[in-house]
DNA sequence: CCTTGACCTTCCCGTTGCTGGAAGCACGAT
DNA sequence: ATCGTGCTTCCAGCAACGGGAAGGTCAAGG
């Protein structure tokens, strides 16, 4: 196929994804190859390299919603970085979030171990702490 | 009603969870209460009690099969402590490896905000870091 | 020429842990 | 009788795919 185009298979394997996963992302819209006369997919070596950036940015945890929006100033030659910049920190302010969550649960449950010798007896704190009859509320 | 028997509601409220939760958690086999005679659940102190401890477990991250192992040996009086202090380390476990992966995530995203001065101008390092052409295997 | 096997297509179901909504009984108070 | 609230079931959907069925295509080998 002198075409310019790779199948899915050919352009997922240069990207680093699964072909399920090339696939879902032309359902979703955000890579739409050409289609060739036998029905199969066509991808450019742009279309490639769209994949590629989507999974550097999947990998960064960005959303599909998030990896539109980072397409779409990546095509718009125009774009100005700020905005770009603005769904970094964003993410950025979403993963403080998680890694305080985190922390804050490892504590508890480093705790609830701490308490709790592991034996073979029945006496468990972790199990204690856990039925606590405090209900938040009411 | 005057038999020990809680609705949906009184239940959910006292557990501090959502009747769509209870509901759920009655469907996958955590607390099955009783059938009135017109056919709504009744909830027990006892299962009112399961309901908190679940609400505890699932908010420290243990999944829907580690609760049902917890309340198993909640359930169990000759369970070994040791039992539930190792589910609860590979829970620690679990956050630590997620807490070294955000760390690492956050890292890079600084990275590419730091590198990028986010100005009017399409200049975006950040774009360029994402589009980069190195493909991992081949 | 025909078959084989690898690849492609679409479609639909399953995952996790719920959440929302619609249609239809049950109940307490008016 | 009727209102409003709460209960029941079932159906659909979220993210972001993965698994697998049923069938079309293609290049190579005998």
């Amino acid at each position: 196929m002198r075409s310019g185009g790779h199948t899915i298979g050919q352009a997922a394997a240069r990207a680093g994804l699964p072909v399920k996963t090339v696939r879902y992302y032309d359902e979703a819209g955000l890579v739409r190859p050409a289609r060739g006369a036998n029905g199969y997919r066509a991808y450019a070596d742009r279309d490639v390299h769209k994949l590629a950036f989507l999974r550097r940015a999947r990998g960064l945890g960005f959303s599909i919603e998030d990896c539109r929006a980072l397409l779409s100033l990546y095509e718009d030659t125009n774009r100005a970085s700020a905005d770009v910049r603005r769904l970094a920190r964003d993410r950025i302010a979403d993963v403080d979030r998680k890694l305080l969550e985190l922390q804050d649960l490892r504590r508890v449950l480093a705790e609830l171990v701490e308490a709790c010798q592991g034996d073979d007896r029945p006496d468990c704190p972790i199990l204690d702490r856990l039925a606590g009859d405090d209900v938040p509320d009411r």
